[in-house]
DNA sequence: TCCTCATAACTTTTT
DNA sequence: GTTATGAGGA
């Protein structure tokens, strides 16, 4: 093995000693910015190359998938082709292919279904019924919440019965313990399982456990503060006794609190592991000394941390603008075009640019101003595309083909498309199912027999709705035959015209084929069609296991995911999905008090009399002002809509915590109105649009600015939109002239110098 | 059996 | 301004 010589290249001392600290437990802290990346990857390159470590024997633990698969290309790149043996990927999907291939060890049939959040929901709604707990009393999600808790500190029903401390939490350990029942009837896990019952699996079963601990030499977690108490055990139980378990994180980055993701790993981290080394990198490579020194004083303002020494040599770069306007679309409206101006002037490329919020229902008014001004924009999250009804339906009807015993897809799509199965005959087949102690599919089998034997069906149903079952069952006996012959996305092509999905959505006599969220049925089908392309990775693999790798990715998917940098549009994303990414410009919006910090947690804050939860928040807000690199814009509306209504703000206390010094003051910013935060003074906030400067032909005015008109007159500009190639003027007109629209390349306007409103 | 319309209830962040 | 639920009609 020759040592690769630029692998400690171009590192600082404590990142070079980060990657040639190889044997036995590291805690790295990374600061943002830090190269924390870099030194994962060649850490791992370093050991393959120096020590000979096979990539094979190698395990790294991410956050997301998209986090992986940069890190396993870089990898390619410092260790060649073998990198594709190293073990990197979220906790979850390791867990998932664990599970698939050693899981019938402790009973598990490999062909088990991951349930998500709606199905999770599906089960606990028939836990509580078995448990004769009224649903009014409590929401099946908060019952879920504190089962989620619970298996995230691997506690399970027995358990947290057993310590149970009020009312509630005893009621939510009897829906447990049915739930974990109707888990195993369905041959199914949830998120929680894949990582819960993996530790279960290493615990309880030494040969599977020394397998695992033969196998891999060293193991990373990245983001560590963001692991939760399952993960951590996993990842202890991997390293095993050798103890090389290095683990990366940010205590200040910490946003998952709510997902069981628990800090206090990391002084765990140090009691199990005394003689662990801690590296801290501090050095930030990615922002001006203007927007770390506005995130610093942010963070600095939480009681709960250690104050780290952050520093960077790049310089203090342009001041960090903050920016008050009237409302939310002016709001959304001041900020695609301050983008556009960046654009315009060939200051930063749309791609450059973030816009970061707290919620996802702030994207609206985002997405309309991008559309009213012709901005290519791309929305991380919102709706995820596996969740979309009609991509759910046929990954339901998919994992009922690889599971049958999967009861909560099977009445998902047992009559969608409808066929003729209505609320009437299947509560007589899962009764009768019932009755004879036998899953609902074996009962759909017993129908479907009777009538290949010419028998009279075995239950009172309806002759139709008998019959209409028996076929159901045929069908999906058909596809379980063909699932181990067929390539996924051509066993898709089939499900979709067998199940029925193709003539309901694509139905020419125009009979509304389920509008029910507004969509069209042309784009439901096109959801579908993509889904069959992204099958198609799966094709080259064994068909026999090509569907149970297809619902694995389908299932573990996040978002941010599939998020393609190449593309080049303005990026729309949560603040909590915008960890780990980087962009020269970022607009995070809606700093107000109650909604960064969000109001959820004041009060929980105000309840328990902690400040906890404003922590987390504040840590949020850090993480989005450490994602830009060149300049950060912090944005409040005076006015803010609220569920229909709209009411006044205040800003946000994180706003307060930024020294005036690296702030823009009014006279520096380029935008004209930059008020200071603290005043609101109502309606005299105005937002005017940038100046334009000169495009190609005609500079575009700003909004608010008086132009004339060879035959009109005078007016005032009131909006201004970029279309392509050209921009279209709105003015309002002195007299009886009034409000037109004029395409400026056209229309004989000029500007009056000078003149602003 | 299935679709349409009305109303009620509620909005944090996601593997 | 949304999305889940229910009653009634085709």
């Amino acid at each position: 093995m020759t040592i690769q010589p630029d692998l400690l290249q171009g590192l600082n001392p404590a990142q070079r000693e980060a990657v040639e600290t190889v044997d036995g437990p590291l805690l790295i802290v990374a600061g943002p910015g830090s190269g924390k990346t870099r030194v994962i990857t060649h850490r791992i390159a370093h050991i393959v190359h120096q020590y000979g470590v096979h990539p094979y024997r190698i395990m790294a633990a991410t956050f997301t998938n998209k986090a992986a698969r940069e890190m396993q290309d870089r990898l390619q790149r410092l260790v060649g082709t073998r990198a594709e043996l190293l073990s990197v990927g979220t906790f979850h999907a390791f867990c998932a292919r664990l599970l698939r291939r050693d899981g019938e060890a402790m009973g598990l049939n490999r062909n088990y279904s991951i349930f998500d959040t709606d199905d999770q929901v599906s089960a606990i709604k028939q836990a509580m019924e078995l448990a004769e707990v009224d649903p009014k009393g409590h929401t099946p999600r908060a019952v879920l919440g504190v089962i989620s808790r619970a298996k995230n500190v691997l506690t399970d029903s027995r358990g947290l019965a057993s310590r149970a401390e009020n009312y509630f939490e005893e009621t939510a350990a009897r829906v447990y313990h049915h739930y974990e029942e109707i888990m195993v009837r369905n041959n199914a896990v949830d998120f929680d399982d894949l990582l819960m019952r993996s530790v279960q699996l290493l615990e309880e079963y030494r040969a599977v456990r020394e397998q695992y601990q033969e196998r891999f030499v060293h193991v990373m977690v990245d983001e560590f503060q963001d692991t939760n108490v399952a993960q951590y055990r996993l990842a202890r139980l991997l390293a095993g006794d050798r103890q090389n378990i290095c683990v990366v994180g940010d205590p200040d980055q910490s946003i998952y609190s709510w997902r069981s993701a628990d800090i206090r790993n990391i002084l765990s981290f140090q009691r199990d592991y005394p003689s662990c080394k801690t590296i801290s990198l501090e050095q930030n490579y990615r922002s001006t000394s203007n927007i770390l020194d506005a995130a610093q004083s942010v963070i600095s303002n939480n009681r709960q941390r250690l104050d780290k020494g952050l520093f960077t040599e790049n310089g203090d770069g342009v001041p960090v603008y903050a920016h008050e306007t009237y409302n939310e679309e002016d709001e959304a409206g001041y900020v695609i075009g301050e983008v556009d101006r960046l654009v315009r002037e060939r200051e930063t490329k749309a791609g450059d640019c973030a816009i970061m919020y707290r919620v996802n229902a702030q994207s609206r008014a985002l997405e309309e101003a991008c559309l009213r001004r012709g901005m290519k924009y791309r929305l991380v999250g919102g709706v995820r595309f596996y969740q979309r009804k009609e991509v759910k339906d046929l990954m339901c009807f998919l994992r009922l083909v690889h599971n049958p015993l999967d009861e909560v897809s099977l009445m998902r799509v047992i009559n969608v498309p409808p066929r003729g199965i209505g609320a009437k005959s299947v509560s007589l087949l899962t009764g009768w199912a019932r009755d004879e102690g036998v899953p609902t599919y074996t009962a759909m089998q017993r129908i479907l027999g009777a009538r290949r034997e010419g028998q009279p069906c075995p239950v009172n149903l309806p002759r139709r709705a008998a019959n209409s079952i028996a076929d159901f069952a045929n069908l999906v006996e058909e596809m379980a035959n063909l699932s181990v012959q067929l390539p996924p996305s051509e066993l898709i092509g089939e499900a979709l015209e067998l199940a029925g999905f193709r003539q309901y959505y694509q139905n020419a006599d125009g009979r509304a084929a389920d509008r029910s969220d507004g969509q069209r049925p042309e784009e439901r089908w096109e959801n579908l069609m993509e889904m069959r392309e992204t099958a198609r990775e799966f094709d080259a693999e064994d068909p026999a296991d090509g569907l149970a790798s297809l619902l694995e990715r389908i299932s573990l998917v996040a978002e941010v995911d599939n998020y393609e940098e190449s593309e080049d549009s303005l990026t729309l994303i949560t603040l909590h999905q915008a960890k780990g990414l980087e962009f020269p410009v970022v607009f995070i919006v809606g700093l107000e008090e109650g909604i960064l910090p969000h109001y959820r947690s004041i009060e929980t804050d105000a309840q328990s009399g902690t400040e906890a939860q404003v922590e987390e928040e504040r840590r949020l807000c850090y993480v989005g002002m450490t994602r830009a690199q060149q300049r950060l814009y912090l944005l409040r509306a005076f006015r803010r809509g609220f569920m229909g209504s709209s009411g006044p703000t205040n800003a946000s206390r994180f706003l307060q915590e930024i020294p005036e010094d690296v702030l823009a003051s009014p006279e520096q910013s380029r935008p004209a109105v930059v008020s200071t935060p603290r005043s609101t003074r109502q309606g005299t906030v105005q937002t005017r649009m940038p100046d334009a400067p000169a495009p190609p032909a005609k500079p575009a005015p700003g909004i608010g600015e008086t132009v004339r008109h060879s035959s009109f007159g005078e007016g005032v500009v009131i909006d201004c939109i970029a279309i392509p190639g050209d921009h279209e003027v709105t003015v309002h007109f002195a007299g009886s002239v009034g409000i037109k629209r004029l395409l400026l390349s056209y229309a004989p306007l000029e500007k009056v110098p000078g003149d602003i409103l």
